[in-house]
DNA sequence: ATGACGGTAGCATACCGA
């Protein structure tokens, strides 16, 4: 089983190049983030003629994530339990691949950086680390359940120093804060596997290179997206890599796909 | 320190992003 994560920052923006990569990859399951759609301008039926099946916590303009399937979806939960979010940021489903239930969930944290404009309004920052506490209380719950889990997304935390270009630059980021790093440690410390990192300890795993400059020619990127593994489905992982691909495409997502596949 | 660059809303420019 292959499955996928891919911010596409506006799927409308997105479709043609997100069509094309479905056809040549064909991936069994697929976690966008930053759909930037409401469901009526979701293309349900583009997907469909593609064989996806889609389901998706939409929202206009911002945020909106989706899940797709050559499967069967069943929708989980939309949004985090226990946790008012005005932004559609966390879609949950259990996908029927043949026998097996698989249950995914598709997450795009909070960026966390004050406005431009304002740079000491923290409050960004604090509904970062807030989301991440509701996170961490569901990925808990989530591994009680003893199920096949994966949690992948767009979960704006550098890990590392590794995991970016020039570490310096970015260190009072709140992709890289400590704070931010240590909700994210807490949450593999309960039992979830970093699937690249698992596989790759030692490689350049960027999953995002700024549109400006010449930041994808000259690799200046950093590692933001993930998929987690449950236990059991970290026994049956077989490869894990970024498909640098569709960065390079003529109108690209600023992401690119980070793909897992499964025995 | 700033802004590059791109998407959206909506029609000029502001907001958001990482």
């Amino acid at each position: 089983m292959k499955i996928a994560t891919f911010n596409v920052n506006s799927i409308n923006a997105r479709m043609e190049n997100l069509a094309g990569w479905l056809d040549s990859e064909a991936p069994d399951v697929v976690l966008l983030q930053e759909i930037k759609s409401d469901y009526a301008a979701f293309p349900f039926f583009d997907l469909q003629t593609l064989g996806y099946n889609a389901k998706i916590l939409g929202q206009k303009s911002y945020n909106g994530v989706a899940v797709l399937s050559r499967y069967k979806i069943e929708i989980a939960h939309e949004n985090l339990p226990n946790f008012k979010d005005e932004n559609s940021r966390y879609l949950e489903a259990v996908i029927h691949v043949k026998d097996e239930k698989i249950r995914v969930a598709s997450a795009y944290f909070p960026n966390g950086n004050p406005p431009y404009n304002n740079p000491d309004d923290n409050s960004k920052f604090d509904y970062k680390l807030k989301w991440m506490e509701a996170m961490y209380a569901h990925a808990k719950d989530l591994l009680s359940l003893n199920e096949p889990v994966i949690l992948g997304g767009d979960f704006n935390v550098i890990i590392t120093n590794s995991d970016v270009y020039d570490p310096e630059m970015f260190k009072n980021n709140a992709l890289m804060r400590e704070e931010v790093r240590q909700r994210l440690k807490a949450i593999e410390y309960l039992g979830f596997y970093d699937a690249f990192r698992t596989l790759h300890p030692k490689d350049v795993g960027y999953t995002f290179w700024d549109y400006s400059g010449n930041a994808f020619n000259a690799d200046l990127g950093m590692r933001i997206d993930y998929i987690l593994l449950s236990p059991i489905l970290a026994d049956r992982l077989s490869k894990c890599y970024v498909d640098k691909n569709p960065r390079g495409k003529v109108k690209p997502s600023d992401h690119t796909p980070l793909i897992a596949e499964l025995k």
